[in-house]
DNA sequence: CCGTAAATGTCGTCG
DNA sequence: CGACGACGTTTACGG
């Protein structure tokens, strides 16, 4: 059974040191920060800069233990104000502790469950509306099938030319050089089988490095730059199932 | 010359609707969520769960647009209590599109530059672990140097074996069929380099996957698990520079 | 639950 | 500025 957690969001502006052990050690010197503690019991601890990414954190599943500090208790660092001491610790060992100095800023709000959300224009989009236009790389073209699987994974789409050739279609939304390796595993595996070889490979993506492109024509696989609006503008809604 | 922001941290506890439209296309119902705007100018949409990603976000450098709701005015979702729309927006085209229909808190805090993060990483302590102890590979291996560099970027390790024979060495914490990619590209050239050649390939890591293992051993790479905490143990502080 | 691939990845570093 | 690799990657998806 999974754990209840109250529907809360605590944030907290506080100066604060942090230290934090786990798959690496960290330490944050005192300073003003934002600590925002979620329903879920994560705590993300965030600067005035930076972008999404949180200064330390701590995901969940884990728990917060808080110690207030004695009266007349010395902090490690920065003098003799400390307020208290939050524990973060998770299964895996991973801990954070957070040495409240001073609080400047308490509240919690109740923001009940989100809705989720919605997206467009992901590579799985791309791969639907490909599958359901295979004709777009070639007069002729048939879907074998969508992840097409193998010992190594699936491959994105398994395809026959006009002559009946096997190609196989590894489609990305930016084509960098790790795609173009992905792609040539499978093909090296693909044409093991005599039922399928000789496989082709074709290079999918809206965008496709040079250095992937140079890389997947020096290995004789062919590159096309899919345009997703168009893609979804030729798209009959009405042919799809859902 | 960069830009000064002013160092400020707004939060804002409000029911909104978020369109995002960039790389993708994504849109979140109306709900209440947390906004943080920073002083760089960065906006963070978190919900009560979830770890640290938030659900929509901008990165700075971009640009904030308020506009205030017409009195009377109808949003297109969720009825008649517009309050304003922001457009947060980047130079890349990238737009963030947040309709505020209630305001339940909104505090700006004086945050500070934040001294910053100091950090010990893992891959790069096992990689000055294992240069000093290229013993644990074999008997009578030697180091040629840490960072050997190459036209694609620097191998972990370069060692010869008690024969004299060139060994290439790929270090991960956690080894992936990427790292093995990786060591294959770095070994296709290496031997092609005749004062090298021939240069055989390790791919050492504190785990390393099935898959990766599989690939590593077709391509005739030998596969080391390394014991962190024994390598860790075994270390002499004595003999290190810092 | 494990393993792999995707991500609005982000974040350094180096050329 | 672009390319590349690391990341406490996180997150979604399939067996």
């Amino acid at each position: 059974m999974r754990a209840r957690y109250p529907h809360r969001m605590r944030i907290l502006v506080a100066r604060c040191t942090v230290d934090y052990s786990g798959r690496l050690v960290a330490h944050l010197p005192q300073a003003v920060r934002v600590i925002m503690v979620k329903g879920d019991g994560s705590v993300l601890i965030h600067s005035e800069a930076g972008s999404y990414k949180p200064l330390n954190w701590m995901s969940p599943p884990c728990t917060i233990r808080v110690v207030s500090a004695p009266a007349g208790d010395v902090a490690e660092e920065g003098g003799d104000d400390l307020v208290e001491t939050w524990t973060v610790e998770a299964k895996s060992g991973d801990r954070l502790v957070i040495s409240v100095h001073e609080v400047i800023h308490d509240a919690t709000h109740d923001l009940g469950v989100d809705p989720g959300l919605v997206k467009d224009g992901v590579e799985s989009h791309l791969q639907r509306l490909l599958a359901e236009q295979v004709a777009v790389l070639g007069d002729g073209w048939t879907l074998v099938r969508r992840e097409y699987p193998t010992a190594i994974g699936p491959v994105d789409l398994l395809c026959r030319d006009a002559t009946g050739r096997s190609v196989a279609v590894e489609i990305k939304r930016r084509g960098e050089i790790d795609g173009v390796e992905q792609l040539t595993r499978y093909l090296e595996l693909l044409n093991r089988d005599p039922l399928l070889a000789p496989v082709d490979g074709i290079f999918a993506a809206q965008e496709i490095k040079p250095q992937a492109r140079v890389l997947a024509e020096d290995r004789g696989i062919r590159c096309v730059v899919l345009d997703y609006e168009a893609l979804k503008g030729t798209d009959d809604p009405g042919l799809r199932l859902f």
